[in-house]
DNA sequence: GAGGACCTGTTATCATACAACTTGCAGCAT
DNA sequence: ATGCTGCAAGTTGTATGATAACAGGTCCTC
């Protein structure tokens, strides 16, 4: 006779013992990641991890929180737990908080968007193909006809993520995701003021070189690129750039 | 008179309002944020920002998992909660659940980290001083005599973590920490294999060319390092680093 | 002064209750 | 048949109170 379902999740109780909220986190964590929702995305209900795990309410309660925070999964009054899409959106979260504490920049934001953006036009250069020329192609054409500030960012964020895919490394896109989020506010400034066009002709620029199949003029174009994007946001940001007070890092 | 002590956060409640989680969460962080605890680093005990807030415990408690899992503070039975230390788990943490849903592999983290770290060491060398370069030497002495692989690691990290202070950008420290936090597990393997004096020849040689003065010198020395680093990593992973089937990003 | 028993404050977990919300369905009107 | 309304069940959000486990200090003993 079998019981329990399948290997039934039995989390150790007693003195000196992990938390109760830390074991199920881990527990559920596992359970998410080996893909074992994936199918319809949805989660048991509370009521029913209590009892698998022998725990309370409260507990699952914890630990779904701590899952939410971490986007593993969203949670909502009514609706049953359900799996969360797969973005950078926890790394730009974290990163947010760093720089705060931190006391960072726009510059320093800056310096990291443009290593890994010219890292980023070098492999998409290499591994470019017809059907990504397109999008970039339609991206470009969008930002071009756009309407408000909304659209022309939404395009110009497009543009450089087509490129962040076309790296084959999956860590490119969520970094740009993370960066693009941290200086959206920066970016509907510069973009606001005019500086749209700009932003047009550097991508054209960029579309050029690729489609010319030469590694470096795609790099130089990049680089001339975030060139500018960097000069719009020192005119931006008066007072110069570079923190000199070192905050202590620990 | 001034029944409040402060401005007393309160939160709003009703229908189709924000979850009280959620507002005391954002209150909560803000307070960290702007350095209110720093003196200290203690935060007041549950049941009094229960009274503060207006709310339950259930929910302070929530909260507190949440701000606990964003590397805010920390909690404990019996401890008050504490402000945390300055440092990049948090996105170490994220980027490792992105890594393990996305099926990125080793390879694409060593490419993040070898566009990461030559661009450090070029900002290092432009920014060298004297007193930088005396803790870079001792970091190599102590990654030469150590006597277990642990010690190995931790001073083959401290030196390019003193590196990426010297650029001047907390960013990089964090990114890199999370970085190595994320392949320290191959590392050791690596390092444990007897190639402890391959990455201390490396070493050397990138402080030997930071004492020139010379960028060049010194980027070129890191790349070198790296490629062994990378060299290394194939060996250990037999299999072709590159994961042929792409992931659905989203 | 060193060491240990004890007391207080605090967090961890549980149990229960009710309010608010989502969803599907039955029944009704068109 | 189609579409709308409203109810009912399922589920999460919040409150409350109780108990156990733990940290830190106090006081007492030797």
């Amino acid at each position: 006779m079998n019981f329990s379902q399948d290997n039934a999740p039995v989390v150790q109780r007693g003195q000196g013992a992990v938390p109760l909220v830390e074991q199920v986190v881990q527990a559920l964590r596992e359970e998410i990641l080996s893909g074992r929702y994936d199918a319809t995305g949805q989660l048991p209900p509370q009521g029913e991890l209590c009892q698998r795990y022998g725990v309370s309410r409260s507990v699952i309660r914890e630990a779904m929180r701590q899952l939410e925070s971490q986007r593993l999964l969203t949670v909502g009054r009514g609706r049953r737990p359900q799996l969360a899409p797969l973005n950078g959106q926890a790394v730009a979260e974290s990163l947010q908080i760093l720089l705060r504490r931190s006391g960072a920049t726009l510059f320093h934001l800056m310096q990291i968007r443009q290593v890994l953006e010219v890292e980023i036009a070098r492999l998409a250069a290499q591994n470019m193909d017809e059907e990504t020329l397109l999008r970039l192609h339609v991206a470009v054409k969008q930002q071009e006809q756009a309407e408000d500030v909304e659209q022309q960012i939404r395009a110009d964020l497009a543009f450089h993520r087509i490129l962040a895919e076309a790296t084959g490394n999956p860590l490119f896109v969520f970094l740009m995701d993370a960066l693009a989020e941290l200086m959206y506010e920066s970016r509907k400034t510069t973009i606001g003021r005019g500086l749209n066009s700009r932003a047009v002709r550097g991508h054209r620029a960029i579309l050029k070189a690729l489609s010319s199949g030469d590694v470096d003029k795609v790099v130089q174009a990049m680089q001339a690129h975030l060139a500018d994007a960097a000069e719009d946001l020192e005119k931006l940001a008066a007072p110069g750039p570079v923190e000199k007070t070192q905050p202590d890092w620990n």
